[in-house]
DNA sequence: ATGTTCGTGGTACGTTCGTATCACAATGAC
DNA sequence: GTCATTGTGATACGAACGTACCACGAACAT
C-alpha cells in the first residue's frame, strides 16, 4: 500500500479535517481521534504527519489564515475593476462577515484561536494572531487614496476610520456568529457607515 | 466543623474562584479541581454546591454577566450628573473596553463563553449571550434623545449608529485583549467616532 | 538481490477529567 | 438525649485524552 506520499498535501488534508471537526465540536473539544476519523485515516497517521497536537493546531491556524487571506484577496480583486476604492473597501469589510458556511467556520475558529492565545503564549507568539495589522494598513491606504481623490467627507481621519471599521466588522461578525444578528442587518450597518464616510 | 452555611454566598465564592482560575488557565482548561484549589475548598465541595460542571459554568456565566452589568451601570450613573447624553454614551462604550484587570477578565471569559455557545446549545440558550440586545436598545434610545435635542449631525441614524458603535467597541475590546492594540488607542478611536457623530 | 527507509496499523500506557461512593462529624429538631 | 439532616473529606471508577511503542509491508537505492 505505501506509495511515496506528498507530505505537504497530506498535512493540508488533515488540517482541513481538523477545521471541519473543530467547526462541529468546537476547537476546545476536538481531539486527535476526531481529526483522524474526520480525515478518514488512522490516529497513528495524524501523529505521523504532525508529531504533537500542538503542532497540528499551529498548522491548522496557519492553514486557516492562509485560506482566509486568499478569500479576501479574491473578493477584493473581483471588485478591483469597479470604479472606485469604495468597492474595494466594501469587499474588504464584507469578506470578514460570516455570511456563508465557509466564513462562519473561519470566524468561529479564528475567534477560538484568539481566545486561546490569551492564555497560551505559543499561540500568542504566532504572527497570524496579529495579521489584522496588515488589513489595517491596507485599509488606511485605501481610505487615504479616497481622501486624496476628494471622495471622502472633509475632516475624515483615514487611520482612525480604518481601525474603527475593522473593529466594527469584526464585532458585527461575532454577533452574527452567535446568532444575535443576521448577516443582512450587519451588512446594512456597514453600508450605512460607508455612506457616512464617503461624500454623497 | 459543619455549621449551617449560606448556599448562595458559597456558590458565589466558588463562581468567583472559577472566574479567577479561568482567567489564568483559560476557560477551556479549567477543571473542577482547579476551581476547588482556587477557592481553597475540596473537590467534593464544588460538587456539593454545583451538581455538575455544566451547572457551575452556567452559574459562572450568570455571575460574570451580573458583575459586568453592575459595573456598566455604575459607570453610567457616575457620568449621569454630567451635562449631556454624550458623557453617558461615552461611559457605556468605554466600560466595555478591557482597560483594567477586571474588564480584561470579563472580556476574556465572555468571549470564551460566546465561542462555546456556537457549539453548545445549552450555553447558546442562555439569555446572557444575547444580553447585548439590552445595550443596543439603551444606546439607541440615548442617541435618539441626543438627536431630538439637536446634538447630532444631521442625517444620523440612531439605531444604525448604536449597532455600529457597540460592534466597534466589542471589536476594539478584543483587539486590546489579544495585545494587538493598547487601550489608549482604542479609546482614541471611540472618541473620534463620537466626535464624528456629535455636532461640533 | 538485498538492505534501508517510509508509510501505516494496532495497541498499550500513564494521566487527567467529571462523577459517584462511602464514611463521618457537627448541627438542629423533638 | 436521640435521631435525622447537613456539610465535608477521602477516595475510587470508568472514560477519554495525548503520546509512545511495536510490527510489517511496500518501495527505493545500490
Amino acid at each position: 500500500m505505501p506509495k511515496r506520499v506528498d507530505h505537504a498535501e497530506r498535512r493540508t488534508e488533515i488540517a482541513q479535517a481538523l477545521v471541519r471537526a473543530a467547526g462541529r465540536l468546537g476547537l476546545h473539544a476536538v481531539g486527535m481521534r476526531d481529526v483522524a476519523a474526520e480525515a478518514g485515516v488512522s490516529l497513528r497517521l495524524v501523529q505521523y504527519y504532525f508529531e504533537s497536537k500542538e503542532k497540528l493546531l499551529l498548522f491548522g491556524l496557519r492553514h486557516l489564515a492562509g485560506r482566509f487571506g486568499e478569500r479576501v484577496t479574491a473578493r477584493v480583486r473581483a471588485a478591483g475593476d469597479s470604479p472606485g476604492p469604495r468597492a474595494v473597501i466594501e469587499a474588504l469589510l464584507m469578506a470578514a462577515l460570516p455570511v456563508d458556511e465557509e466564513s462562519r467556520l473561519f470566524h468561529h475558529l479564528y475567534t477560538s484561536y484568539a481566545v486561546l492565545s490569551v492564555t497560551d503564549e505559543t499561540l500568542a507568539a504566532q504572527p497570524f494572531i496579529k495579521d489584522p495589522d496588515a488589513a489595517e494598513i491596507t485599509l488606511t491606504g485605501l481610505l487615504q487614496q479616497a481622501a486624496d481623490a476628494g471622495l471622502l467627507r472633509p475632516g475624515t481621519d483615514p487611520h482612525a476610520e480604518a481601525v474603527g471599521l475593522l473593529a466594527m466588522s469584526a464585532g458585527l461578525g461575532t454577533s452574527v456568529l452567535v446568532g444575535q444578528r443576521d448577516a443582512e442587518s450587519a451588512t446594512a450597518v456597514l453600508h450605512y457607515q460607508l455612506d457616512r464616510i464617503f461624500r454623497p
